[in-house]
DNA sequence: AAAATTTCGATAATATAATATCGAAATGAA
DNA sequence: TTCATTTCGATATTATATTATCGAAATTTT
């Protein structure tokens, strides 16, 4: 009788390795296929500045084969499973809340639909913005925010609204219904345990960036 | 004779914690500071939502002077403590390349100056935006980027080019003598150690959230 | 066929980060 | 003045994530 996972091996991705996939992902969809039918954790380790055995670990736990040695991982399967477990295969979809530089720049975004993401509307409280279209999305006002949610069958808000105005649209997507919340506002939100968010503040990379420069100034 | 750090407490914060000290920051000059001189761990963690013991040790590793017991931080002194510990206090200059959508959502976005960024100058390939100015900054073409970063003392350089372009880009920057990289290309850099980078790839949340609803769907 | 090489998976060791517990100092109330 | 409460700092524990080491399998070279 063979002992199936005897030290506990991860079956799950730590957050940094699902942070990760995408890069594989990307490197993988590069590759030519006609070429290269395996791909060597090493190799992509070497050309993503990775460590080996990380790479090794997190394929591992995604893979549904595992690895030949000497030989590598097959790549269309890989890809396959990454996009499967990533969820890529089922689109999302998602309202998107303030549309001002940043949400437009969003809202033009191509390159979503490959990660399973679909941006179903806008919305804003300026009424000049109402009504319009911004690449064939239509901008309703919020104060329907949280009626349109359900009916639009979205699961995803992203919030690109000044900071002031970000727990007043959180709490309003929260009530429509979505389940996970992308945050582009520079604020710390009050949300239900259930409910996930991603914050993407700009102010953080941005400690980290002077911080770094500081201390090479001494 | 008195030791002074017995059990090794940290003198320098961690990466995570860096990226806590803006929403300290923020919180902190949002408060009325004539009724509040004094603000206790326990409240600014309740505020933020935030483990009180992990304030408490953020604080003491920026805070010049400690708590005091039942009161808590001096308000002022913390804000000037952080924003120093940050350098936000002396002003980095920064290029900026690749004026598309989310390029242009930065050289308008208000704020950078609260926190030591001042974007000097804007770069693209393409010549229809050349010669023109976005938010009182000057479009370039590329080609000038690395002559240019020296002359205007630049020390970041922040990459809104697609994917594709981003590492030509890059390798320009690390020429005209730039010490961090802010990248929004969804790439992986080759960079010299010497310079830091900082990735603000939106492929990396999304894959959290998506795989964070994937599991919710089961 | 034997030896060298590449790559794998498994395990171990280390580093980073978050959470929990506890005694002591400062304040306010009994 | 004594006692309860809040908050502190220090220490301990646990969780998360990365780096290192090693033997074994598959392939190529000698």
């Amino acid at each position: 009788m063979k002992i199936e996972n005897p030290a506990k091996l991860p079956l799950t991705l730590s957050q940094q390795a699902i942070r990760r996939m995408p890069y594989y992902l990307k490197y993988l969809k590069n590759l030519d296929r006609e070429r290269n039918k395996y791909i060597s954790a090493s190799a992509i380790a070497a050309s993503l500045s990775f460590y080996e055995v990380l790479v090794r670990k997190d394929l591992a736990v995604v893979s549904s084969v595992s690895g030949k040695p000497r030989v590598g991982f097959a790549v269309e399967e890989l890809i396959t499973d990454i996009e499967h477990y990533l969820g890529y295969d089922c689109v999302d979809s998602a309202v998107l809340v303030g549309v001002g530089h940043l949400g437009q720049a969003l809202l033009c975004y191509r390159g979503f639909e490959d990660y399973g993401l679909d941006i179903a509307a806008a919305f804003d409280i300026d009424k000049s913005l109402v009504g319009r279209e911004i690449n064939g999305k239509e901008v309703f006002h919020v104060e329907k925010l949280a009626n349109l949610c359900p009916r639009l069958n979205v699961r995803i808000g992203i919030i690109t609204v000044p900071a002031p105005a970000a727990q007043e649209v959180c709490d309003a997507l929260v009530e429509g219904g979505v389940m996970a919340i992308w945050n582009f506002a520079p604020t710390q939100l009050k949300i239900p345990d259930k409910v996930l968010v991603q914050n993407e503040n700009m102010a953080e990379s941005l400690a980290i960036l002077t911080k770094h420069l500081m201390e090479k100034r001494r």
